[in-house]
DNA sequence: GTCTATATAGTGATAGAC
DNA sequence: GTCTATCACTATATAGAC
């Protein structure tokens, strides 16, 4: 029964910086370069003032993970609501910044903490989206392919982007300008595509774009 | 000037079950729980037999990763080279072994002897790829979509499956269902097209199939 | 709130016996 | 070909001074 540790508080500058250096570290350099001593480096201050913040590894990987959750529902519930969800989808998943997603996904694999908080933030981002996209669809003129459900549509689209955005960060970018021109063509459709019901709004992989 | 230290032949077959062990683990737990001590426990030999075979672990990484790209490349210009090109290379990247390479990308982030590696194992993958498929474009009938170049195809399909073998590795299944359905729907559309130039063998994303 | 110092356990890698 | 023993280093985490 020894007293509990003691531990800073949420809304101090230092732990805010702590995330920050842990979240720029996972991005360059990958999760396992992650550690008490060097995130205390690149932070520059005492190692153990890591462990104040948080009183775990795992604490610290899953403030990280909650933060950007949190940021990632926001921003992506503000600009899918917007006239061209679909666009804005594909903008949003190609920022270099969605890698991080990628890397907890590696992380999570021993981790076990992580996992599950991670695969609760994304079945309630997916959700949050296919939402949006559905009311969208149903209320307004709708810029969206019929016939494709959009959690399917919404799953292509971040698993398409989210490679890319890896690869680029790798530094492979075969194929690269081909598919995003294709994804171009295919967004300019979506926009330019007369109300539902129209014999022609469907979609077109292949084509002049027009229906000839 | 020191003798040079000893070390395993390739064709041993405690080395082979080393790089299976190694491999499992990776797929299983994440490249960070691969180890001296641990691949060497679970192949139940001692752990200095490990680097008997493999100087460093950076060694063993590259081993397991040239392996798994020659079989790779064999497999797919094998699978590619069939009547059905597309499905070939739905199933072959659907696999859950497929999940072997976004591990190396992980764990290329801080190891840059793997990173180039992978990269000319990724250049050379897609452009044999993307060879088969636009020499069976322009050979045969080809159930191929037309104005989307095979490489941009690739891309897409490749991604695609592999965050689906990713999520479902880490239990998340949400839209999955409908966005297999969708390929589903896509590949029998490109199988069961006409020859080229006519006018319906285009692929619409939408629609029940037919031209209505 | 931040530090120094340290406990404890882990790591990759090496030398040399069998 | 496989082992035991060990070196040098790093890891997370804790205790307690300032």
């Amino acid at each position: 029964m020894t007293a509990p540790r003691r531990m800073g508080t949420e809304n101090s500058k230092t732990r805010q910086v702590l995330l920050d250096v842990t979240e720029r570290l996972m991005l360059k350099e990958g999760y396992a370069s992650v550690g008490v001593r060097r995130v205390a480096r690149e932070a520059e201050v005492a190692p153990a003032l890591v462990l104040y913040y948080f009183r775990t590894l795992d604490d610290l990987f899953l403030a990280v993970l909650r933060r950007r959750a949190d940021q990632e529902l926001e921003t992506s519930a503000r600009l899918l609501d917007s006239a061209r969800p679909l666009r804005a989808l594909w903008d949003l998943s190609s920022q270099p910044g969605a890698a991080l997603i990628s890397e907890f996904m590696a992380l999570s694999h021993h981790r076990t903490a992580i996992r599950a908080e991670l695969c609760d933030h994304a079945e309630r981002y997916r959700r949050l989206q296919v939402e949006i996209l559905t009311r969208k669809a149903a209320e307004e003129g709708l810029p969206l392919p019929e016939g494709v459900p959009p959690v399917a549509l919404l799953v292509l689209t971040t698993a398409l982007a989210r490679v890319l955005v890896i690869e680029r960060g790798m530094g492979m970018t075969d194929g690269h300008a081909e598919t995003e021109a294709l994804v171009e063509r295919l967004l300019r459709q979506f926009e330019g595509a007369p109300l539902p019901g129209v014999a022609d709004s469907r979609v077109a992989v292949s084509g002049d774009g027009g229906t000839a």
